[in-house]
DNA sequence: AGAGCTTTGTGTCAATTTTACACTATGCCA
DNA sequence: TGGCATAGTGTAAAATTGACACAAAGCTCT
């Protein structure tokens, strides 16, 4: 027996998938998108998993992690990287995930190969709701996850880790954040991606020596605090930074 | 029609390759092994690629790459890292490639998704030679190299961006020096990875001030100038600094 | 209206790191 | 022995980092 792979229009690639690593960050917290497969039929196994699905034999890699994206989310335009290839023979050894999948595809046993990916989305853009495969879909805090279908924990793993990497070197920090955002909140957000505490005032030193953000005239309403000043992300004076040679925060 | 996978023995898979980035130093610039093709029969475009193949369906994606380089130069247990997955639907749009695939590949217009890989080898270790597929091979300064079979050129752009990123964090340069080397070696060795130049004497200092190397009582011989002191790396040392929370070379 | 709670926002000083920069030493070769 | 090439070295000014504490603002509750 051979392989066929002749294209014809748009048909499912069965060796090759996108997993997607969605990031949201709760102000406290980052979180990551996980659906719920439901009760798994043969006893235990976990039941949460990464959104994901096959490629389409006429779209590239990129085009299909957005193709996810959207389909799961309904979100367009979202920062979206790759995290690297996935490709054990075995990582679809447990016996949860063999029978879950004879419920959703039509080759349950071919080798596939996953092409993971991390995006960063503002939480309040999309409210998780089921759909297709997904008997239900969540925001889950980062550091509570601790066991995914397939090889997903290993890919979350590895997700985390250039996320954390990245965000050492550009500002793409933001992404998660609403459009006006305060210091502290900014502060959390890397507190949270790079695991490990940073003094506040150095922080905000550091941030606001770079001067790539606005500043607006604007502050907190109804906080039961002092309101902070809000700010934004300013993608041109990011820009003239780059230009000047500055290629990490030094965090 | 539609793909069977169903996996028997070590069948390829024709849907997956690994390309393989393999990084020389020749103590002046940095080098890429690239593989000769031979005269292109129709016409024009680019002799030169990375060398690579289809996986076989019972190996994993690092497998694969190790066994592509063994096969391709013998060498084993060489520092090798994957750099992502490439699957542009067209990335054999190229006439030429499209030619040459016929003459190596049972299904040559299978659509093939490529995970590549970069390695780091001295190339005292390895005297390029013909083999397989390759007319011919070699040893080729990155510099100046302009268009590569496929996607290769992109491909090569990715590693050399992933390994510049990875040598500001992990002393991986050590990979693509001789056992024994000068301070010198290792600073021309970073100047054109980093591609910029390195004020010598701060170099010396920050590496020096690391005490990741064992200074040998060992000169240089036979060179028409003031010999150096050799060095080695120091793994046991490395690791007792990153266990001080050290994780980036400040570059 | 005032007390209490919570989070914001700010400055300084010491220690460390970075940057820029030039000359002597050593060994080969002619 | 003189010339050539690269190795090896120190310092001072500037910038960055790290550690640290308290007043200000707005809400809530009584």
């Amino acid at each position: 027996m051979h392989h066929i792979t002749k294209k014809i229009g748009s048909e499912l690639n069965p060796n090759v998938s996108v997993d997607c690593v969605i990031f949201g960050f709760d102000l406290e917290q980052l979180t990551v998108l996980l659906i719920d497969r439901g009760e798994i039929p043969s006893g235990s196994g976990p039941r949460m998993a990464l959104p994901g699905n096959l490629i389409y034999d006429n779209e590239n890699l990129d085009q299909a992690a957005n193709r996810v994206l959207a389909e799961l989310t309904g979100l367009e335009n979202i920062y979206l990287e790759q995290v690297g290839a996935f490709g054990d023979p075995d990582r679809i050894h447990k016996k949860s995930d063999r029978e879950w999948l004879k419920t959703i595809r039509a080759e349950p046993e071919a080798r596939v190969i996953t092409v993971a990916y991390f995006s960063l989305v503002q939480m309040a853009d999309y409210k998780p709701q089921a759909s297709s495969f997904a008997k239900n879909a969540d925001w889950i805090p980062v550091n509570e996850i601790s066991e995914l279908a397939f090889d997903h924990f290993e890919i979350l793993q590895a997700a985390k880790e250039k996320l954390k990497q990245k965000i050492k070197i550009q500002p793409i920090g933001f992404n998660l954040l609403p459009e006006k955002f305060t210091l502290s909140q900014l502060h959390r957000l890397y507190e949270s991606i790079l695991d490990k505490p940073l003094d506040k005032r150095n922080f905000r030193r550091k941030i606001q020596k770079l001067d790539i953000l606005s500043s607006l005239r604007e502050k907190q309403k109804g906080v039961p605090h002092k309101p902070s000043l809000l700010y934004e992300f300013n993608e041109e004076k990011y820009q003239e930074l780059t230009q000047t040679g500055f290629d990490n925060f030094g965090f």
